[in-house]
DNA sequence: CTGAAAGCGCTTACAG
DNA sequence: CTGAAAGCGCTTACAG
């Protein structure tokens, strides 16, 4: 007698000859009930084909969806484009998982299918990361939902999630690279920001004035370091093919550089596809160091020279995060004593020398 | 005067003196209401800073979530390993995103993280793509919340979702082998199925008798277009570490094969990485077929002569299927009459020749 | 053009 | 160890 046309926990009490709540309590456990009522409802339950509670009674009756929501548009694009917010999805999806939270992949707002979306999606909390694009609508009507949110897209509040120490990193890479001998370098280096700027030569200062944080913070361990850049290139866009106009330029220079740091990989892999088109040779003739060491087409695993961005690490300690945030906001919520948020977690940035960088004899 | 802790749909009504019905239907746009009022409530809504019906009130009385779950295992993987999934997650999103619906990702059940994660989850339909593990537990549950399921999984219902002629691509690619004036072929083909199998020589009936479905098609066209093989090597799975025992095991016969056909990308890579690394030159000395035109790591785009699978194309055509499936459905709680499915869409497939073939002169 | 009311499927104090 | 009842935030016939 299978098959009812939907089984509500109501109808399962009902054949069990017991109240609501207590058939509630058999399948969420928060209370203790009789082992002979318990199996009494437990057979009910099988014989009426009653799979336990829905998630949404569930979710309406205790105000929490189980659901994060995260803003992206890494799942819009080539696997081969952007594997690091790829590699932070893996993180986030498999910490929320592991604490009993799904996530529910939501593109940014830029057209009315997207915004009913948004609008439709239920979540308790949500994190956004690398969107490049919808950040005017997105971000007032995500701030509007009143959920903990934690942004990943090179400005905001990533710092409150995930403690990285970029500067020390490229730092201790432009080290080596100027004991590896090279005084001609060059830098080229991303402004990832909400508007995208053209690429071009300009100056330190000029791209150091317009740099998002981290970006920032990648250029001062160049300084730190000593490196003098004797030209500064900016990429427009987080692309190969920015870092190929990079390369163009800088190789073009009467003096060109031996070496060009760069501020992320793809713009590396781009400067070494025009390298070697052009004939020049890598690291032979022209040294290159990225940051994120994500994993490139047309590159073997561990050949260019960069920083190491644990991309699911990194999305591990975000989630572990925003739960806790959960957590202190339902505490509050409950009335009780202000709870503290806590340490934030450090993602280790280990250096890579990898072989593109060449020590100068 | 903004900020009440939880602002709610009778709240903003209350404050603009009408029925909650009203309020709703200022919101949802499903009945006319008169100008004034509705411009009365969407001013009660501002002041109090109330954003639109709750998510989850609406899904509870409404019946829908708006929410796909999507069953997969790609993004507990590095993006390297199977682009072809994240591609057609990629196409899932975009389709469902179009029509208002989000997908939640799920992973496979395997433990009870997973399985609590499962129950707590609400979805109106779910789609499974390439999980591999976890299918015992999964697919029984999955049939038990009783809404519309497709299963990409290379078993189960996959061809009620998208048509494909997997055949007929093979047959086409074989055919070209042929003319190309290779006799000694060996097929090398992988049996990805809910059990893992060991690598290992085998004969084409023994393979074919174990491998599902959609291999058998893509063996029936080397069959059609006349390839007998000289050797047949069953790959135990879906890895380019597979297919390098796959080359190892063919190049070591006392008469290697000239050409040597797969049913998927990963291990043709596998095959080459193998041959390059003993100094067999691809295509002059072994040529190598695939399946998907996947991007590998070391490979150029375009490099592997290989059937194209668009995984985006095919993700939309699977999500404007299981929409359909959906509006089935819902006409049938209505009562109305019967209504058809409709006709399933086609993937094309379209043979890349690329460069790992080459012609015996 | 608008309202009052039932109900979606649960959980959770409150009471015993 | 168990029940009866309120309530979570909406939508949707039903009435007028």
């Amino acid at each position: 007698m299978a098959e009812h046309r939907h089984v509500t926990l109501a109808a399962v009490a009902k054949a069990a000859g017991v109240a609501k709540s207590t058939a509630s309590h058999v399948f969420t456990g928060k209370r203790v009930v009789a082992p002979e009522t318990a199996e009494r409802v437990r057979r009910a339950a099988e014989a009426m084909g009653y799979t336990g509670p829905s998630a949404l009674g569930r979710a309406l009756a205790s105000g929490r969806s189980h659901l994060i929501g995260v803003v992206t548009h890494a799942l819009l694009e080539d696997a081969d484009t952007d594997p690091l917010s790829l590699a932070i999805l893996d993180g986030l999806q498999r910490e929320f998982a592991q604490a009993g939270y799904g996530i529910v992949i939501i593109p940014p707002i830029t057209d009315d299918a997207s915004r009913e979306l948004a609008h439709a999606v239920l979540y308790d909390g949500v994190v956004s990361v690398r969107r490049m694009v919808g950040f005017e609508e997105t971000d007032p009507y995500l701030a509007s939902r009143k959920v903990p949110w934690i942004s990943l897209d090179g400005y905001m509040n990533e710092e409150s999630a995930v403690r990285m120490d970029d500067a020390a990193a490229t730092e201790e890479l432009a080290r080596r690279v100027l004991e590896a001998g090279h005084t001609r370098i060059a830098i080229a280096a991303y402004t990832f920001a909400v508007e995208e700027r053209p690429d071009g030569l300009t100056t330190y200062d000029e791209l150091y004035a317009i740099a998002p944080e981290n970006v920032r913070r990648r250029l001062d361990g160049f300084r730190r370091a000593g490196v003098q850049p004797v030209a500064v290139y900016q990429c427009g866009s987080v692309s190969r093919a920015s870092g190929e106009a990079a390369g163009e330029a800088l190789l073009g220079l009467d003096e060109p550089p031996t070496c060009i740091l760069t501020t992320a990989d793809v713009h590396a892999a781009g400067i070494i596809d025009h390298a070697r088109r052009s004939g020049v040779r890598v690291p032979e003739d022209l040294s290159v160091t990225g940051f994120d060491a994500i994993t490139l087409q047309g590159f073997e695993n561990g050949e260019i020279c960069t920083i190491v961005q644990d991309g699911e690490a990194k999305g591990r300690i975000v989630a572990r995060r925003l739960l806790r945030m959960l957590e202190v906001a339902a505490a509050a919520r409950a009335g009780g004593e202000v709870e503290e948020l806590g340490e934030v977690e450090e993602l280790p940035l280990p250096v890579r020398w990898g072989t593109t960088v060449a020590t100068l004899s």
